[in-house]
DNA sequence: CTGCAAGTTAAAGTGCACTTGAACTCAAGT
DNA sequence: ACTTGAGTTCAAGTGCACTTTAACTTGCAG
């Protein structure tokens, strides 16, 4: 009968994720591991529901330093609970919002310059949008902020 | 009388580039300069567009070996026209869409999951869609490609 | 003509997210 | 017992997109 832990290449295998990247995880705090006498990673199977987690954020385009502290906001202890990672999610659900609004945006200013090939900083919406910046020479900085 | 062309301070600040920025682009064939008797560069204003439409495609999230090779299909010898940048625009404007609908899947798959919080590999349709995947053991693979 | 901000180069450094390599140990099948 | 695949550590390497540094030169205002 399997033990219900994880070897580093089970976890590996099952996250789609290189046990490289997992160590790598580990050191920096995002996952974490228990060991074997023989000093070898075992990892439970809500390890797996991390780094899920994790690679969704990084799909997000959230930093993997941003992503451990938002996983500091896990229970320490005890392993979280479907309540847990609903909220986590809700908090990942409206950074994607803001993404995507942010996206539609530059694409629905792209459809206005589409027309007119204007493609440069005087004028253009794409990069002084409401033209309020225009004066201050900032470019392309709002948008990109 | 001012000359047409820029300095690159003067490009630095009407783009919101910096200096180094520009010379890093240069060096990799993203955009080109003329040099005066004393080595300075100087810039035609076409140039200011060329910048313009190189942080707009990385905003997009397209690296700047591709937008390089992207630029390349814009005309030696002459200022690019209008029905250049727009043909340019137009194949950005599908990569921004298909961004987009990867993000809102994304969201939507996510939703369908926040109130399970079944952030699993086993079962979830965020990782595996349609499932045709599942048994293939490929984890994130698609949804991130 | 002088002073100084702005320009030049090549090389090295930065931050992020990993990967690779070397040298070694562990676990499991025959 | 032996072999082999999987695991371990630490250090160094990679790729991208720049930035910084150092030593030096230009160009313009006064």
């Amino acid at each position: 009968m399997k033990p219900v832990t994880l070897t580093i290449g089970e976890l590996a295998a099952r996250s789609g994720v290189a046990p490289s990247a997992l160590r790598f995880y580990e050191e920096r705090g995002l996952i974490h591991s228990t060991r074997t006498s023989g000093n070898q990673r075992r990892y439970e199977r809500s390890e797996l529901r991390r780094v899920s987690f994790i690679r969704i954020a990084q799909q997000i385009g959230v930093s993997l330093e941003r992503i451990r502290d938002a996983l500091k906001e896990l229970p320490e202890g005890r392993t979280p609970t479907k309540a847990d990672w609903t909220r986590l999610s809700a908090h990942w659900r409206s950074e994607l919002d803001d993404r995507i609004a942010l996206m539609q945006r530059l694409r629905d200013t792209l459809d206005g310059c589409i027309g007119c090939g204007c493609l440069s900083l005087q004028s253009c919406r794409l990069y002084n949008p409401g033209d309020e910046l225009a004066a201050q020479g900032a470019g392309p900085r709002k948008l990109l902020g």
